[in-house]
RNA sequence: GCGAAAGUAGCUCAGCUGGUAGAGCGCGACCUUGCCAAGGUCGAGGUCGCGGGUUCGAACCCCGUCUUUCGCUCCA
C-alpha cells in the first residue's frame, strides 16, 4: 500500500480506539492478537448497521425470516459441512527459502512433475500413500515421505525441511456432559450451518414456501494462519448471513438477483460506487458453483467485506446424508407439463457479509480530514460522514455559556429528548471544542441554545457536515431530528 | 512461523558522552467566554513493555523475552 494510504489508515485506526469506537482486546495485558473490543461509539454503530441489516433483510423481503442459532452444534455438523475434512491444511516450511507450503499441494505437484517426466505409476503411487498419511492424520510419516522422496522446494531447491505442522481452522472445545468421543466441540467458523440445520424447522413452523430465505446475525471463529489489518480479519468475528433456498435450476437467477440486491445495500449506506467492485470467484469452494465478492476499496486496497455463493444442494444433501433426515422440500407449484415440482432438495444462494469488515468499511468511508481558512486563519477538522441513520450518537445538545439559565434549559431539551434518540449533553469548555468532539464521533447535529432561545423557545442546529446552522423552535426538534435518523432514509434507496 | 522496525503520561513525541523523567495536545475542577479545538489558575496521570546482566549509578550499554507494525507463507 501507498505511504499515504499507510499513514491515512494507521490513522483510522488511532482515531477508533482514541474517540472509544475499537481498542484491542485485553490491552492492559498487552493485548490478544487479532482479538479487538468494541467500545461505547463502536458498540452503537456496528449495532445500527446490524439492525439496518437484519430490518433490510427480514422487513423488506416478505420471503425471509429470522433465525438466531447457538454457537455450538453437533460435531457431526462440521464433518457434514466438510470443515472437519477440507480445512486442516498440513503446512510445511522450507529452512533456507523461508517459504512456507501445504504439504499435500506440495506432493501433488511433485507428483504431477513425475507424471510429466513419464513416470505415471510412481505419481500414482506417491499420491495414494500421501492421501493414506492425510487420512491417518500421520504428519511425522508425511515428513518422512517429502524427505524420501527427495522433494525440494521449487524457490531453494533444497530439501530442508522443517515438521509438518497441522493448521486447524476451526477452535474446538469440550462439552462436559456428552458421550466421551463425542465431547469435544466446535465453535462455529460460519453461522450458515445453524440455518441449515433448521431449514426444516423454519419451513414448517413459519410455514415458508420455495423460495424463502433465512436470516441470521451472529459471532463465528476461526483460526486465521496471519491475522492483521485491524479488525478487518479476526479470530472472533461477527457474519450477517441470508440463505435463500430455491428450486434447482433457478439458482443463477437468484444469485444473479442478490448480487445487485446488495450492491444496492452498500450504495444506499453512503459508500460510492467508485468505491465498490464485484470480484468473481476463478477458484470454487467445494460446496459453490458459483461465487463473487463485493469488495471496498479499503486504504489498504481492494478487499472482500461481503460474498455471494451459490451453495447449490451440498449443504442439505450431506446434512440428510449424514443424519439420515430427509432435507426436501414439496414443491406444489405446477410446472410447464401441469405437474407438480414435486419433492427436491432446495439449492441455496448465500449472501454472507461480515459485520466488522462493514463497520471498517463504514469507518474508511467516513473518515474525514479537512482544512479550512488559510495562513495564520488555517485550522484542521476531523469528522466522521456516517449516513444519520447509523451514527452512534445522533445529536448533542449544548448551552451556549453555562449561566444566565442556559444550561438548565438546555438539559430541559436534553430530557426530553433523550427517549427518542441517543444524545449527549456537554456543558464544559468553549462550544467549538464541543463541536469537534461531536465530530470526531460523527454525530450529525449539534443543538445550541442562547440567549434568544429564553426569549422565544428556539435553538439552532448545526449541521456536521457543512457546519451550517438552521434556527428552529424546540416543538420542532422531534420531528426534525427523526426525519433525518430514520432508517427509511437508507430503505427508500433500495 | 521467518525477516525487518518499534515500544517513555490518554495521544504525539523529546530526553546529549550513562547521573533517578519533560513538552505540546488532551483530560478534570474553578474563573473567564454571545457560536466552531479562545484565555487564566489549580490538578490528576509514568516501577521509561517485562526479566536479567554490566556499573557507584541504566530510559540510555549488553543478553533474553513479550507485544505491536510492515513484508512473506494460508485464507470459505
Amino acid at each position: 500500500m501507498a505511504t499515504d494510504d499507510k499513514d491515512l489508515f494507521k490513522k483510522i485506526v488511532s482515531h477508533a480506539k482514541e474517540y472509544g469506537f475499537v481498542y484491542p482486546s485485553s490491552e492492559i495485558y498487552d493485548g490478544l492478537q487479532a482479538v479487538y473490543d468494541y467500545g461505547p461509539y463502536g458498540a452503537e454503530l456496528k449495532k445500527n448497521l446490524k439492525d439496518i441489516w437484519w430490518q433490510s433483510m427480514t422487513r423488506l423481503h416478505a420471503n425471509v425470516v429470522g433465525l438466531d442459532a447457538a454457537i455450538f452444534m453437533h460435531p457431526l455438523t462440521w464433518k457434514a459441512s466438510g470443515h472437519v475434512d477440507s480445512f486442516n491444511d498440513p503446512m510445511i516450511d522450507n529452512k533456507d527459502s523461508k517459504k512456507r507450503y501445504r504439504a499435500d499441494t506440495l506432493i501433488e505437484d511433485w507428483a504431477a512433475r513425475l507424471e510429466a517426466e513419464g513416470k505415471p505409476e510412481k505419481a500414482q503411487a506417491l499420491v495414494t500413500e500421501m492421501n493414506q498419511l492425510l487420512e491417518a492424520e500421520n504428519l511425522t510419516e508425511l515428513r518422512e515421505l517429502i524427505v524420501r522422496e527427495g522433494i525440494s522446494c521449487p524457490l531453494s531447491g533444497t530439501t530442508n525441511w522443517t515438521e509438518v505442522r497441522q493448521f486447524n481452522l476451526m477452535f474446538s472445545t469440550e462439552v462436559g456432559s456428552v458421550a466421551e468421543d463425542a465431547s469435544k466441540i466446535y465453535l462455529r467458523p460460519e453461522t450458515a450451518q445453524g440455518i441449515f440445520v433448521n431449514f426444516l424447522n423454519v419451513q414448517k413452523t413459519a410455514r415458508m414456501k420455495v423460495p424463502f430465505g433465512i436470516a441470521q446475525i451472529g459471532k463465528a471463529f476461526r483460526n486465521e494462519i496471519v491475522a492483521r489489518q485491524f479488525i478487518f480479519r479476526m479470530r472472533e468475528f461477527e457474519q450477517m448471513e441470508m440463505q435463500f433456498f430455491v428450486r434447482p435450476g433457478t439458482e443463477m437467477d437468484w444469485y444473479e438477483q442478490w448480487r445487485e440486491t446488495r450492491l444496492r445495500w452498500h450504495k444506499a449506506l453512503g459508500i460510492p460506487a467508485e468505491s465498490l467492485r464485484i470480484h468473481p470467484h476463478e477458484k470454487l469452494a467445494h460446496y459453490a458453483n458459483a461465487a463473487l465478492d463485493i469488495e471496498f476499496k479499503f486504504p489498504f486496497g481492494f478487499k472482500e467485506v461481503e460474498g455471494i455463493h451459490s451453495r447449490t444442494d451440498f449443504d442439505l444433501r450431506s446434512h440428510q446424508e449424514l443424519s439420515r433426515k430427509k432435507q426436501q422440500y414439496f414443491d406444489p407449484e405446477l410446472d410447464e407439463n401441469g405437474k407438480p415440482y414435486g419433492n427436491y432438495i432446495p439449492y441455496v444462494v448465500e449472501t454472507s457479509i461480515g459485520a466488522d469488515r462493514l463497520f471498517l468499511m463504514l469507518l474508511c468511508s467516513a473518515y474525514r480530514e479537512e482544512t479550512t481558512g488559510e495562513g495564520e486563519e488555517q485550522k484542521s477538522r476531523t469528522y466522521l460522514k456516517l449516513h444519520p441513520a447509523l451514527a452512534p450518537v445522533k445529536a448533542a445538545i449544548f448551552p451556549l455559556v453555562k449561566k444566565d439559565g442556559l444550561a438548565e434549559k438546555a438539559m430541559a431539551i436534553y430530557n426530553e429528548l433523550r427517549h427518542d434518540f441517543n444524545l449527549i449533553y456537554e456543558e464544559q469548555q468553549s462550544i467549538g471544542k464541543r463541536y469537534a468532539r461531536q465530530d470526531q464521533i460523527g454525530t450529525p447535529f449539534c443543538i445550541a441554545v442562547d440567549y434568544d432561545t429564553m426569549e422565544n423557545d428556539t435553538v439552532t442546529i448545526r449541521y456536521r457536515d457543512t457546519m451550517e446552522q438552521k434556527r428552529v423552535p424546540i416543538s420542532a426538534l422531534r420531528e426534525e431530528i427523526g426525519r433525518e435518523v430514520s432508517a427509511a432514509n437508507i430503505f427508500k434507496n433500495l
